[in-house]
DNA sequence: CCACATATGTCAACAAGGCTGACTTATTTT
DNA sequence: AAAATAAGTCAGCCTTGTTGACATATGTGG
């Protein structure tokens, strides 16, 4: 619609690559979370419900304290959904006998079968779309997603496909 | 931490993966978002209105309809946001000669530049992180990324790198 | 021309999920 | 014994999404 000066930026691709690079994550994203929001609005919960039982079910035993870390949100608003799930059953929280302070958060049945329902969707969306890309642009896919996570949080996703995320 | 069963599934890669790709999807995306919102916070915005601003400035003379089909919203949430800038001098409208109920959006001067300062960081980041896993990559990323997307909207980001996303 | 559809805008009420600040209770560390 | 840490709670605020009802201007098809 308008024209772009196509400038030859010291950014080794052109603001014209980087920014549909840009449009890419919002749409994919916007997509991406559609299908578990909507099933999450039906059962009166909502996106960060989602959150907090995908981290407690891909890292069984998670302390709060590490739940913050990963959300980067505050302790008084995950308590609010937390408290949701812990009250109406989908998560079980217990004491750590090394650190009698914290409280180790696991999913149950309930919840496990809660986390699948809602992850499906968004399993199956990734899934079409690396294999309808193929595996050297799976492979790229991730390189890149991993370099714009801040350093100190890529720990959280490893390098190698084998390793859990904790 | 606990034991994944390596399902060898119909999906061309393992869970493990593809769980992997959800979480790398979660952090980017909120490491990305993190410093317009920081900047926002103090302006006395949120999130909205950077969106607003950004695809308006993307796709100057949008009518509030192609707005409103790219965020997604309701026309209710989009006016408070929207009414905020026009207000506010960021963005003005123009009746469209062809159709008179039309309002084409453009940024002023001065929402050019909140633009540019909101976006930059967010071009950056993209930006590194392309250069740091290569152009093949880069390739990959934006590949996947597009097939992620529903269909019908594709068409907001074009394919080759040298048309403008209207 | 009239009826209907479309584009925009507005008012009101509601909910999710962020935030800050203040304060409590256990427990561990120093 | 004091300080730091982990967790929890209460209260209030903001942004940004939602629904529903309605108003106005303009375009379109019969």
């Amino acid at each position: 619609m308008d024209h772009h000066k196509t400038k030859v930026n010291p950014l080794f691709l052109r603001e014209e690559e980087l920014r549909q690079s840009i449009e890419l994550l919002f749409f994919a994203y916007r997509d991406f979370t559609s299908e578990p929001d909507a099933i999450l609005a039906e059962l009166g919960f909502g996106r960060a419900h989602h959150r907090a039982i995908y981290f407690v079910g891909r890292n069984p035993g998670l302390a709060v304290n590490q739940l913050l870390d990963i959300l980067k949100i505050t302790k008084q608003s995950l308590s609010r959904v937390l408290g949701q799930l812990l009250r109406e059953g989908f998560i079980v929280q217990a004491t750590d006998a090394r650190d009698r302070r914290r409280r180790l958060l696991r999913l149950t049945a309930k919840g496990e079968e809660l986390e699948r329902l809602l992850t499906e969707k968004q399993l199956h969306r990734v899934a079409r779309a690396c294999r309808e890309a193929g595996a050297e642009a799976t492979e790229g896919f991730r390189t890149v997603l991993r370099g714009m996570i801040n350093v100190g949080d890529r720990h959280w996703v490893p390098l190698d496909a084998d390793s859990a995320a904790m």
